[in-house]
DNA sequence: GTTTTTGCAAACTGTTTGCAGGATG
DNA sequence: CATCCTGCAAACAGTTTGCAAAAAC
């Protein structure tokens, strides 16, 4: 049975490409080419360009979003079209999503004023878990 | 003379932290690695390692601060205290400075929800400039 | 059976590092 | 003259690519 999104978009359908599908629709926060691959892994045999390919090409097809994070790493998420941002703590990776845009409210009054045709945007906030703070606050008191 | 701002943090004054300073408190936006390499070398001899470090050395000492663009480059620019964000234009590089900052009010609030300790956040608006887009109107017309 | 997708290894980009020699305070 | 800075080349992380074999339609 030919996977929905796959075949709307003419891609044909594989065993690698439902696999990485189906765990970023189970996905609670962005993922990610490292984490994929490794969630595939356990399942089945994958190469490693064969996860960035397929990455790749459903980004380039619009099913997933690709966002580049402070770290370095891009980000993949399913594009539902609900757009939205991240909390991501800096010291364990825990990312929770936040509600709504402050951004495309702006995006109008930035465009009128500079001229701009405007793309789009990437906001990430950077913190530290509940967890990671306790934990830092225990060695701190260590020391 | 030493310059103030080496001195302050305890770093030596030497001519190629003193050429990236000068070249980056007349920056009119942020600049790669690259950027600011390519404008040294016209002066002096620096190796790119050289350069690496010092902007790293200069972030560290918060004189610079250091955003990873989306197009998976660093971007550097003095640290002036007065917090703002950046339209860049996906096509050509050029970056508008934009003032005020729609987030950190909103800081706050994403804090006490999610219990997290924000440290900080990165926002980076894409657009195309009037120019770019000049350019590429003219070329579809001519398809 | 033709077109797409995959694996493998090799390349690539932006950046970092170890070490020996050189400059600074 | 002790310490810090620099050049060089080699390493690094994350990602991309060329090509031949394998799978999908």
């Amino acid at each position: 049975m030919p996977d929905e999104a796959l075949k709307a978009k003419e891609l044909k359908t594989t065993r690698r490409r439902e696999a990485i599908l189906s765990i970023l629709r189970a996905a609670q926060q962005p993922m990610t080419a490292e984490d994929v691959y490794i969630k595939v892994l356990p399942q089945m045999h994958m190469s490693v360009s064969t996860a960035y390919r397929t990455l790749a090409t459903l980004t380039e097809k619009q099913i997933l979003l690709r966002e580049l994070g402070q770290d370095g790493k891009a980000y993949f998420r399913l594009n539902d079209h609900r757009h939205c941002h991240f909390l991501r703590c800096t010291s364990c990776g825990e990312t929770i999503q936040l509600d709504g845009c402050p951004i495309e409210e702006l995006e109008k009054e930035w465009a009128k004023k500079t001229g701009y045709e405007i793309t789009g945007h990437s906001l990430e906030i950077s913190g530290i878990c509940p967890k990671c703070a306790a934990k830092k606050g225990r060695k701190n008191d260590a020391e």
